[in-house]
DNA sequence: AAAGAGTCCAACCGCGACCAG
DNA sequence: CCTGGTCGCGGTTGGACTCTT
């Protein structure tokens, strides 16, 4: 079998490893993962004898290693419920991440910035300058942080008060749905 | 076939949030 | 309350890969 891309990749100074994880490494990570848990990084990091600061360690296993990773290239679905978060969030990649089963926040801003951000500058340019000066640069995601910070005491009317975490909280709903964003985008956020 | 340009993606960096002591 | 340690997030980088000429 031929090297693979991180054996390539083999890091070269410092006081920690760096660069591209070897098979080995992963391997040494996700055992550590299944005695410590995914949380304790730095533990992770000095028992496994990786020479990897803990945040190297988190960052492979939560782009790489974890469970559930979904690999290969994004569905049409999951690209119009990207286009649609990000409207609705601006650049919130972990928000929009949870929202995606098995996709990462790496993943997610990877493939904005190379496919989708492209995308819609080119449906854009068809938009006179006259309606792009009219079109808010404002995602809803600041609207949205906008209304939670301004309602943020008891007296507030309760009508405008919308909580990220709440509204972001699809534990009882199927992932895949793209109704809820649908809806919202088509009603104007939360300004409306 | 080779060279240069463009694209993709894993990994790093800096900063802010959070929490325990 | 303050401080240091740790974690998580978003932005950026750099090298491999792919496409174009």
């Amino acid at each position: 079998m031929a090297l693979t891309k991180a054996e390539k990749l083999r890091p070269t100074k410092n006081k920690f490893n760096r660069g591209a994880w070897t098979a080995e490494e992963d391997r040494k990570l996700v055992e550590a993962v299944e005695i410590h848990g995914p949380k304790r990084w730095k533990t992770i990091a000095t028992t496994t004898g990786l020479n990897r600061c803990g945040k190297s360690c988190r960052l492979r296993w939560m782009n790489y290693l974890r469970p559930n990773i979904k690999r290969g290239s994004m569905s049409d679905q999951e690209e119009d419920l990207i286009l649609k978060l990000h409207k609705l969030l601006g650049n919130r990649w972990s928000l929009i991440a949870g929202r995606l089963p098995g996709r990462t926040d790496n993943e997610i801003k990877n493939y904005w910035k190379s496919h989708l951000s492209k995308k819609i500058e080119k449906s854009n340019e068809g938009i006179s300058r006259k309606q792009e000066d009219s079109m808010s640069e404002e995602p809803m995601g600041e609207k949205i942080d906008t209304a939670k910070s301004n309602a943020t005491g008891p007296s507030e009317d309760s009508k405008n008060r919308i909580d990220l975490d709440d509204f972001f909280d699809f534990s009882n709903e199927n992932p895949s749905t793209l109704e809820w964003v649908s809806k919202f985008v088509a009603f104007g956020g939360v300004d409306n």
